[in-house]
DNA sequence: CAACTGCATCGATTCTCCTGCATGTGCGCA
DNA sequence: TGCGCACATGCAGGAGAATCGATGCAGTTG
């Protein structure tokens, strides 16, 4: 089930340097990378991201991507699925929120082996 | 022509942090994003790589994936049109190698707020 | 309790994309 | 000059995805 990420982020997920990478691996990121893919659902992380509190609820998401609130709430669905999204019932609202370094661990498994210091305690 | 990277590589083209994303942007990242996308062609990417000198042509690529020839030069056109490999054609072989800050380029457009002068008013 | 609101799910349609076969093109070689 | 090899392109089929209208479901409100 969901949170793709979250498998990637183990340890021994090669990234796209070094080394040949696995097919299973490339399927993984590929998959991740494939949520990201799509100009509506990037619109809909910069605009949760950007908004107050870091959180919105589909009906702010609705009309500013210009999209129905079925097809809007099919691509939280899958930006959730991918682990890049939260989401939270409060009342007839659900807030949807960044997960915290999502993005940045997909940008680490693409550019290798940089300066950063590789992630540690957790 | 294309190399949709290039155009994002362009000042101005404001990363997935910030402000909410144009449409326009959105769109060409996804375009960039939907390229990497792909398990065959994430493999690709890592198996030219990691090749000696950093370069392959077809012919070495074709049996590690396990893919016919005309499916891999399908696979190597699109990442060349992305932007993300070049090809140089020697004799009778193409060789692909990566573009050097290619990837890097994607991965600081999803990273936030980077050093990088963000503008302001708008 | 009944009506309404916000959101998720279902079904159907349309479109995009991956893949392989067949074929075309350019280069090297006998 | 004709043949063969490496690669690109055209075509077609089949799978997957984006979108929307209709509907179902859970809280909220009158």
């Amino acid at each position: 089930m969901g949170t793709a990420l979250a498998e990637m982020t183990m340890p021994q997920i090669s990234p796209l340097a070094g080394e040949p990478i696995e097919r299973a691996d490339a399927e993984r990121l590929a998959g991740v990378l494939k949520a990201l893919a799509d100009p509506a659902r990037l619109r809909l992380l910069s605009l949760i991201q950007s908004a107050t509190d870091g959180e919105a609820c589909v009906c702010d998401l609705t009309a500013p991507l210009g999209l129905s609130q079925p097809t809007v709430s099919h691509h939280l669905r899958i930006l959730t699925e991918a682990g890049l999204l939260e989401r939270e019932k409060r009342g007839v609202w659900a807030y949807y929120r960044l997960v915290p370094t999502a993005i940045a661990t997909i940008a680490d498994l693409l550019t290798p082996p940089r300066k950063r210091a590789t992630k540690k305690a957790r």
